[in-house]
Order: structure tokens, then sequence, then C-alpha cells
DNA sequence: CGACACATGTAACACGTTACATGATTTG
DNA sequence: CAAATCATGTAACGTGTTACATGTGTCG
């Protein structure tokens, strides 16, 4: 739901075709990893079909230019101006949770590695300058979310001490009717 | 990512079924959003195809127990214990470093609306105290994700005000050539 | 020439979400 | 009885990832 999106916002600048909204999409936002082609040639498909982008001329050198249309460009300026849709699961708070009552499993090991983790990518931001405002901007995202995470860890480590005040629940679910285990 | 493996770890528990898996995921993962039923089912399926889960007995009230397997148990123990994949693209960098440099675009609008997001999502997390350990911990990490969050939005917001020093660019991808437009 | 970057696509797959179909059991 | 909950599934769709096929142009 994003790369969509900004293929479109960046159409609003003017047609391009998809190598080079790639490139664009790449330095624009700072991608840390790469976009496979494929996927723009794609989504630029899925723009078309939905009415945002319209194909237009193919130059002399056989680029197929694509042209946001008006609706496209509604959509882009409610996308870019609009907040960002709430937070998803966080998968690692739901493994903690989870690692918290199995049996097997070691909390502890998990807050370590994660916590390590965390270190390296803080340290990696801290290390490199960014070139261009966006590279801060994602490099700071990145680091105060960092941040945050080992501040939580730290405070689940202090949780995992105290413990029994919640009274963990490492039964099994009950065979049969599904009667709610007492987990708190 | 999360779903499939945290009911093959829930699994580890014990024989579940479907319905029953769902209610152990969400108690246990204090999950914010109701889990669909069908997912669990279709989730299930593909375990079973590859062979971490197989399709046990039948009680006598027709309900469908699924038992881990070994590979599913060593499968689960190696998620349980590992660090979490690294954060992907970040929607709401990607999107104010667009926004920064979109002629339309209002990149002060954008930080005005997701920090009064932040700042609600953040008020009501302290208004609520939470009832187990697995709801605390979620809350926990939310709430500093969201503070992080407002951390950053002020940075940007500093950083919008000195602007000059990284020099913005507003331009259009050139056409023809993608010709790297300098962004630095 | 041969390797590599440019350029456009296609196909298969994974995961998640929603909605729908169907039936049994419980409960007001 | 009627409505809600329990329970098992199926189908369609959206986004994203990877790999592959194919061809052109450039450069050492």
């Amino acid at each position: 739901m994003s790369i969509r999106q900004s293929l479109l916002a960046i159409l609003e600048l003017g047609p391009c075709y998809g190598y080079q909204l790639r490139l664009e999409f790449e330095r624009r936002t700072a991608a840390p990893s790469p976009l496979n082609v494929g996927q723009v040639y794609a989504t630029l498909e899925r723009l078309e079909r939905d009415g945002l982008v319209t194909k237009g001329e193919t130059d002399s050198a056989g680029h197929v230019f694509y042209e946001i249309t008006d609706t496209g460009r509604r959509a882009a300026r409610e996308w870019l101006t609009g907040a960002v849709p709430p937070p998803a699961r966080d998968e690692l708070a739901t493994k903690l949770a989870l690692a918290l009552t199995l049996p097997g499993a070691d909390p502890a090991a998990l807050i370590a590695a994660q916590r390590s983790r965390a270190t390296a990518l803080l340290a990696e931001h801290l290390a490199r300058e960014p070139a261009t405002l966006a590279e801060r901007l994602v490099g700071d995202a990145l680091a105060l979310a960092a941040e945050a995470e080992l501040q939580w860890l730290n405070r689940c480590e202090a949780l995992l001490a105290e413990a029994e005040p919640y009274g963990l629940d490492a039964e099994p679910p009950r065979r049969g009717r599904p009667a709610t285990v007492a987990l708190s």
C-alpha cells in the first residue's frame, strides 16, 4: 500500500516510463532495498486498470510513458495529505507475548537477540551521515524506532523480573470446549 | 508472516481446532483487531501443506484438531528465538520524503495530521490500564512507537525550517534519458 | 566479441483481508 | 421459534516478492 501510492505521487511530477519510475522512487524515498522493476510494471498496469494513470506515447527510444489522470491526481493528493494507517500487529510484541506463555521458549534469549539487532541498526545509522534530505528523514525514523525498541526491550526485561503480578499462563488450550483459560 | 508463525507456536501447546486457535491467538497476543476465522483455516491448510502440522482426529463434537509435527516444532522454536526481520519501508517517512519534493503537496499538513493521530493513540493508551501481561506488552510497544513518531515529527519540522542546507528538489523527472536529477 | 546496464514485460507464489455458504448448538 | 454463537470451510481480491524471458544499446 506504499509503492503503488508512491509511484502515483511521482507521476504527478510528469510522465515517466517504468525504469525511470524505479529510479525516481529509490532516489526520492531513499529506498533501503532496491525495488524490483517488475513490480513497477505490474503496479502501473493496476493503476491504469483503476483509471489513475494512462499509458501514453512511446518515444523514439521505445520508452513507454505513463501519465497521471485527474482521478489519479486527486488520489495522490489525498494520500499525501492524510495520516498513515494505524500500526498493524507488532510482530515483536506478538512474539514476545507468545514466548512468555510457551513452555519451551526462552523470552530472555529473544530479548537479547532483538536488542543486539537494534543496537547494530542504530550504530549503523550513526556511522554514516546522510547525503540527501530523504536519506536523513528515513534514517532518523529508523534510528528513533530502534531507540524506542530498545527502551521497550528494557521495560520488558524489567517486567519479566517481576513477572508475578500478572500471573503467567503456560497452560495448553483445553481440549474439547474452548473454555477460556485464565490468562489474567 | 506473523499469523502463520503465531498459530504454529500456539499449536506447540497442544492440538487445537480452528475456532479455538483464533481465541488463543487473540488472547495470548492481545490482538487489537479480531482475526477473521477464515484466515485460520486457510493458514492451517498451508501449514499442513508445508508439513508443519497434521490434520488430526475429529472429536465427538466435530472439532477438527490439528497437531504440530516435529518439523513444525523446530520451525516454531526457531521463529520464537530469533530476532524479527529488519524494518521494511517506513510508509510515513516515504510519504513525507515525497511530499517534500512534490509541488502541490503540503508537508506541514501531513506532519500535523500524523501528529494528531499519534497523540490520540498515545492518549488512548494512557487511558486504559492493561488487564493481562500481553496487553501490557503490546500496549507499551504501541505507546513507545507513538512517542518515537512524535519525536521524529518534531525533528522533521525543525529540518523543514532550515530546509536549505539540503537543497530541496521539486523538479519533475527528465523526459527521455533518465539523467539523474540532482537531489543532493 | 562479451559483459553489463537499460528496458519491458509475464508468471508464480505468499500473505493478508473480506465476504460468503453451510450447518449445529445454544439461548432468550 | 428466532437469533446469536460456534464451527468449518471456500472464493475472490490486493499488495508485494522473486524469478524468468526477451531484446537493445553501450563500452572495454
